[in-house]
DNA sequence: CCTACCGATCGGTAGG
DNA sequence: CCTACCGATCGGTAGG
């Protein structure tokens, strides 16, 4: 799990720092403490996400947040300057998350796809990759610990302009793979639709599930990106 | 314009009554209140629609809509118990005004399509019927006027279970018309994915462009549907 | 991190 | 429908 790391660079950073003030040599609690800041802190974050997820972020009081945590009320601001600010922190630890996984998923798929066939047919491969991106993104939306993403895609509207800003370079470096694929689907006439509209439209279908789907229901992970599959890209024949 | 009389039958049932207490016979005044009652109803739920829909539910006080409306702060429960019922009156009148939309859209489709070809393949058929049924999705996502539904579709959460339940009747009923849709393209070829799937699917993709879509960027509604109908619905060959 | 607290806002009501 | 108002809740802070 590398989300500990990306949350707080900082709270690494000062670890190792050579004159800190009043930190005895040794000290083992000292260090737990430590550690134990990164947890609170991501703790809070896990913990908010889960209540913005299941209630809304206006809904949810901070109090709330607070109690999922075992904090008391006015804790969580020693960790976050707002409540805004936390539910900023989800969103971009949703999507630094979800590009490292997207990221992950490719490279796993890339050398088992490459020892099967090295030289396989460009629209055949397209295909493959697709499936692989749209499986995953059904993890991230839909799989365990999926709180981030459906809280980025939902409450984004309680966030400042600048934050959605930067929001978006993310969300364009995770869309970014996708490009290239569509571009050869389409080029290979296994997707006819305009490649941008095409793009929308898709995530779109893939985002609402967070809307319906349901885990303890008939369809699998698995089900829903073959279907997904078989609706948006035609057959190669 | 059907929305006044859907939204308040009562109003129109009293309008007649033989025996009002103390309302003088002929005074027209007292006419015009009453349809000023109506009105104000309406404006509280029109205006309440676009705030809930541009701030969300939880992001709009009973005191902004009451502003929008011209209205003081306490007023807006004089025509409504609770915010929550004004809330759900949005989306009640959302859907019924979308079902009606969508009967209106069809049997004028249907003169058009029969006075063409009477007897045309029924693939062609269902595959043009869809058409109009995804072009005027859009429209009422995205047309003028087109707070009730994205609001609906947004701020669910925020309704009771109980009027959750009666909103999916009328869902089931906006849905029911894409069913055999969807099912005589599927047994023509034109639609490769599980039919449930693909109805989850396919709605998914069109609510989300209440997301994205810019009126004044670019395409066009027609240009959407076009897009969507190539996504979704291979070519009969 | 906790305790104690503040100012603001909010949904809703009584009484006209 | 307006005026005046209430109780509750909320985000946030000071001071330890």
């Amino acid at each position: 799990m590398t989300m500990a790391r990306i949350l707080s660079p900082d709270v690494d950073a000062v670890d190792e720092a050579p004159d800190a003030p009043r930190r005895a040599r040794g000290r083992p609690r000292k260090t737990a403490d430590e550690r134990d800041d990164g947890n609170r802190r991501l703790a809070l974050i896990t913990g908010a996400a889960k209540l913005f997820r299941s209630k809304g972020f206006d809904a949810t009081s901070t109090r709330d947040i607070a109690a999922a945590v075992g904090m008391q009320s006015g804790s969580p601001f020693y960790h976050f300057e707002s409540k805004g600010a936390l539910l900023y922190a989800v969103m971009e630890e949703g999507m630094r998350s979800a590009i490292a996984r997207q990221k992950l998923a490719l490279d796993r798929a890339q050398t088992e796809l490459s020892s099967v066939s090295k030289k396989e047919v460009p629209a055949q491969h397209a295909r493959k990759v697709m499936t692989i991106l749209v499986r995953n993104h059904f993890d991230i939306l839909l799989g365990p610990g999926s709180d981030f993403i459906p809280v980025m895609l939902y409450e984004s509207r309680s966030i400042t302009e600048l934050q959605r800003a930067t929001l978006a370079t993310l969300q364009s470096e995770y869309e970014a793979v996708w490009v290239p694929v569509l571009d050869a689907l389409q080029a290979s006439g296994q997707l006819k639709a305009d490649v941008k509209l095409a793009r929308l439209l898709i995530f779109g279908a893939l985002n609402w599930s967070v809307q319906w789907y349901d885990l303890k229901k008939s369809a699998s992970l698995d089900d829903l990106a073959n279907a997904a599959m078989a609706l948006f890209i035609q057959d190669k024949k």
